[in-house]
DNA sequence: CACTAAACGAGACGGTACGTCGAGTCTTGGA
DNA sequence: TCCAAGACTCGACGTACCGTCTCGTTTAGTG
């Protein structure tokens, strides 16, 4: 949990020789402009501290690992979800795919995917990264069904996590799998299909242990 | 695309020493038993050697890399998704669905996403899984969703390659992302959400740029 | 020169905070404490300041390396030599050797070896430790020997440093290569063969060049 | 004892790659081209990988420590003591007295003083440098005595390991303690002074507890 | 009593080397 | 031709101290 928060923690530290900020900002610049040329996976440390002109034992007091950098790195210069105006919640998710989509397709889908993957060897880094990145976005999701539910645009018994993971699972599916592209079709067709899901309640129940 | 097929290839090589069965066994015996202590990530050419009592050389003028060897040793021992003999293709998609979801949560699981992970590094990797393991059970999903489409109990518009995404979309995500987890819950209350959406036709098309 | 003596200087600093004798004193003793546990090589000056509960730089501001630290907090403790009181000077040299020989094989010949070895990497550090803790004794040796001299105990055209190194050389040569061990019958053979050689001026003068 | 010795191993190792002579002696090399101008103390793995162009991993394959590689590297080159060809044993004794001196003087004696301290830390590299260079000038001294002995030139009762300490002895002490310098005038007056003890029985015996 | 100046603790900083590990390659001898 | 054994280069790992630095906090004597 505290693995990448660190940095943000602003401990009203108060003895010692206090944190250098152009140090801090050496690192994530680095790390930035590694980024753009490297897999997380060949990230260095090594590198990035040369490259920020930093010793290694500044990074390795900071941070626990390169995933951690990379995901402050990437954070600020990660684009927001904002919360569409649209007319109905539907096409405000709608939108939000759309703009996913088209966002993935490029150099931070790249970077998304491969800080997932790195995650699936250390927990923390996934746990870190979820939270800072996903659930953030997730989140504006689950208020817009929530807003939904209430006015009778969705069911009402409509479960808003299981919502989301409808909404967003293809495109995580497609993005790390990587069978068929993150195309415009995709982002146009998928919205037209999901939404049908989220206005009915569930009644299709075959159980598989009937 | 021949990270992994260089076993299979049974090029009919007459020339010199015969290829060793025994040492090739030995490395997938190896293999799989290192895979329930440690991670793909961790597993280690060198420690397979060891441990399998062959040298590195042999794996190395045999496999490309450590994922493929791991695909290779973890493919025998994968359990087959069998065509679900139901009433109904959504019932059938329904107990297929349960099953995945209960075979993803245990060690299983674990190494499928350790192999999607590392194959968002290596594009070879990421095809040679895709290819062996999650097209053998898509397929057979998507043969399921024509035939529906076909009995009329899906729209016959439904674009089949959507509607597997849709279907195995959100239980990749939960597996990766691991923001919930994959339990009987999910399994049930999934499926009788989307077959909504897969009898109907996207409707609701709200498309982001009118 | 300067190198350890910064101690002792009792600039007439008048303004500003005094030196903390305590701080000091915690340094010293860290620093014989720690001498027990581990050679003069392996100290550091990090594990001082800890064991101390001082800060690095309070070292830093009175000591130029660990060595001088070791020499301060070895002086204290070392056994001075004291001026035998015997009927003739060549009993009091003997007596004077079988202490010494006793001295070095205990505890302090380690931390004296350890001293001369890290004074040939260090010039300053050899002097000091040569100034403060071998010349001291050899001081009073010399005194025996130049009064033996004058009374006609020894060859008055002995060269007293000369005789020194004869003494001393074979106790700090078998204390440093270790080839054989300090016992008691190093000690009591040792003198006996030597003085021979102080009686008689140095006859056998077979030249290598003649 | 092994320490330094794996390289004279001649391990009839029949399996696998060969030990690479090359880049055995690229290393001795290196390390004795560093050795001109830095301490043994200053010596660095790392310093002599990169010159020698190995890896590091190689030098730790072979070699404990760095005065292990420096042992080996300077064994080759340190000039042998002969058995000196001189009408009697205290001339030959004279004559290798002065020839030591001389040698200690230059670079050959700064290592040799250095390799001693580091010995002080690593009893493995004590115990390697006395046996295959101290060990052997005695050796030759010792001879020397012995014969003497036997001639009736010394006497016959005469202790030879401590005769050597006491030729030896002052040599290193001056060379370590460096309180003196190896001159001329001391390696000529040194022998005459000891020559006499050698010759007679060490008669003066004032114990010290008597 | 306030002022000043040095010493102090804490601890961050850029460095350097450590010894280890694994990758992937190469070189033998034997099957 | 394959195989085992194992030596090779390469490069990054994470750690440990180095000696320096920048703080805010004592702790005297001086004005």
């Amino acid at each position: 949990m505290d693995a990448t928060e660190a940095t943000a923690t602003a401990t009203a530290r108060t003895r010692g020789r206090p944190r250098s900020e152009a140090a801090r900002q050496a690192i994530l610049e680095a790390t930035r402009a590694l980024l753009e040329v490297t897999t997380v996976r060949d990230l260095t440390i090594e590198t990035i501290a040369k490259q920020a002109g930093v010793s290694k034992s500044t990074i390795y007091r900071w941070w626990p690992n390169k995933a951690a950098i990379a995901i402050d790195a990437v954070e600020a210069i990660m684009p927001r979800s904002r919360l569409a105006k649209s007319k109905s919640v539907s096409a405000a998710l709608t939108e939000q795919l759309v703009l996913l989509v088209e966002h993935y397709r490029g150099p931070y889908g790249r970077i998304v995917k491969e800080l997932i993957a790195e995650g699936q060897t250390d927990p923390e880094v996934l746990a870190a990264f979820r939270d800072r990145f996903l659930l953030r976005r997730r989140t504006v999701a689950r208020d817009l069904i929530e807003y939904g539910k209430s006015t009778g645009e969705f069911d009402a018994a409509l479960n808003s996590d299981l919502a989301c993971d409808i909404i967003y699972g293809p495109v995580y599916y497609r993005l790390l799998v990587a069978h068929l592209p993150l195309d415009d079709e995709f982002s146009r067709a998928l919205p037209k299909q999901i939404l049908v899901a989220l206005h009915h309640p569930g009644i299709y129940g075959f159980s598989a242990h009937p």
